[in-house]
DNA sequence: CCATGTGAAGGCCTTCACAGCC
DNA sequence: GGCTGTGAAGGCCTTCACATGG
């Protein structure tokens, strides 16, 4: 057993030079990782707008961070940002997308085209972004053969032979529970290192696979609690003092900053 | 500002509970809140199994979580385990029932019913958990009328109506990426107070509601970058595969061990 | 001037280690 | 003996505040 505690960002290893190299940038924060998704994405909207450059204000805005924040997550990826201006939009959506190694695009597989899988096969938004979902499997034979935006559905037991042959890095786990590890440890062999599981299961793997999960069920339970503090909170009557952030008085609302265009982007489902 | 610019992941102010209440002595961190569902659901499982107890260690081991932090969790919530022996599962499965709220049903309005809302509808392991899906809404009219699992889909513009009629206490956002502040700021108006957002979007709502973001792109994209940073690692250093652009001399370390991100990417307002 | 970049301070969370109790 | 409960220590991360520079 003794596999890493996954739960997001799985971990063991914090120093990333394993031999002897000994030039030591700054490690990319695991919360800084994730926003610069998000910065990304808005910068590919300026950009399609034909903004040029956007503050750190304007961005931390529009993605819903603290301006600061947002300067200091940059500033591990080195950036490059004008004094007194801002950041040059499309150099840096460049430079994002290097850093995130969405250079090449990858090859994604899906086991499990039950409810969410099917969704996920079909969803459009994946290939749009660099990541085309490039096999789907499952052992139900009513669905093997079929085919999902032209992807036909192969049996799970042909996930190593196809998923190596096609490159997959990788996997999503949407399966029902119990079948989860099994798919899991078929990815694993199949030499993905990065998985993204929708199973309600703690997946079991060797400690350089990296594992994310994601929980609807949770999701709903964490707001249900939410829902139930309110409810308490409701009866205790405090009238929320307005005491504003003290954010230097830019109290203008939410057009002002938020240009709101997203009109013109690409239409996609979610 | 009124509309404050959405918070950081899951961790502004960390203070959750009962103000006045003299049971729980100390308020829950929010990153508690969001492991008590996956106790609770392996719970679940053990009970099914018919198991009386389970020592931390065990069931920390079946969620993927450090023992230690396990019996801090179940602190918070006033736990009362015994020495020598573990913690009885029906009654800590009760007792986080009631401490997240499950102990009445939670209707769930979703809004945008296109790839994954139809999925989410469909989906049965929500109404099992407590979540019936109550409500369902679009503005196609070739969606508007039909039925999905035996709710009938309903048009956008009936949301304040439908939602205040049938008690909805918490919404999900599956629309495209435009629609969802429309979508949001209708279910506001209906009373929701806590919402699901699966739309790449950062919702502007009042302080009062809450916001938890489930962003699928965002998720492959951490993914993605651990896969360059293996890849990277497995160089060793020699060569950099012909990614011209970025500035100095970045090869891509990660830094976090600990997980922080639970499941999905989110995001927490209030 | 204005906005970036960053040391420093503070907060939340995790982990350790052990006292306390069954 | 075994396991829970918890103070204390340490780590990441966020936020502040201001020096820096176009």
């Amino acid at each position: 057993m003794t596999s890493p505690p996954q739960a997001g960002p799985s971990g063991a290893a914090g120093a990333v030079g394993p031999a002897g190299a000994a030039k030591l940038p700054r490690p990319i924060p695991e919360a800084t990782v994730a926003r610069l998704a998000v910065y990304l994405r808005m910068l590919g909207e300026l950009a399609e707008q034909g903004a040029e450059t956007v503050s750190s204000d304007e961005l931390a805005a529009a993605t819903g961070v603290n301006s600061a924040k947002l300067r200091k997550d940059l500033s591990y990826v080195g950036s490059h940002g004008i004094r007194g201006v801002g950041y040059e939009v499309r150099p840096l959506l460049k430079h994002l997308e290097n850093t995130l190694g969405l250079t090449h695009r990858q090859a994604v597989a899906l086991v499990g085209i039950g409810n969410l899988g099917h969704a996920l096969a079909g969803y459009g938004g994946f290939g749009g972004r660099g990541f085309p979902v490039t096999a789907l499997f499952d052992v139900d034979p009513d669905l093997v053969g079929i085919k999902i935006n032209g992807i036909v559905v192969e049996h799970a037991r042909d996930i190593i032979a196809v998923c190596r042959d096609r490159g997959v890095t990788i996997g999503m786990v949407a399966t029902p529970g119990p079948a989860a590890q099994g798919a899991c440890d078929l990815l694993v062999r199949a030499g993905v290192t990065c998985i993204l599981n929708f199973a309600p299961v703690v997946l079991q793997v060797p400690e350089q696979v990296e594992v994310r999960k994601v929980d609807l069920s949770v999701e709903l339970q964490i707001l249900a609690f939410h829902v139930a503090r309110r409810h308490v909170a409701a009866l205790d009557g405090s009238g929320r003092g307005g005491s504003a952030l003290d954010g230097p008085g830019l109290d203008v609302g939410i057009a002002s900053r938020n240009g709101y265009a997203l009109h013109g982007h690409v239409v996609r489902e979610t």
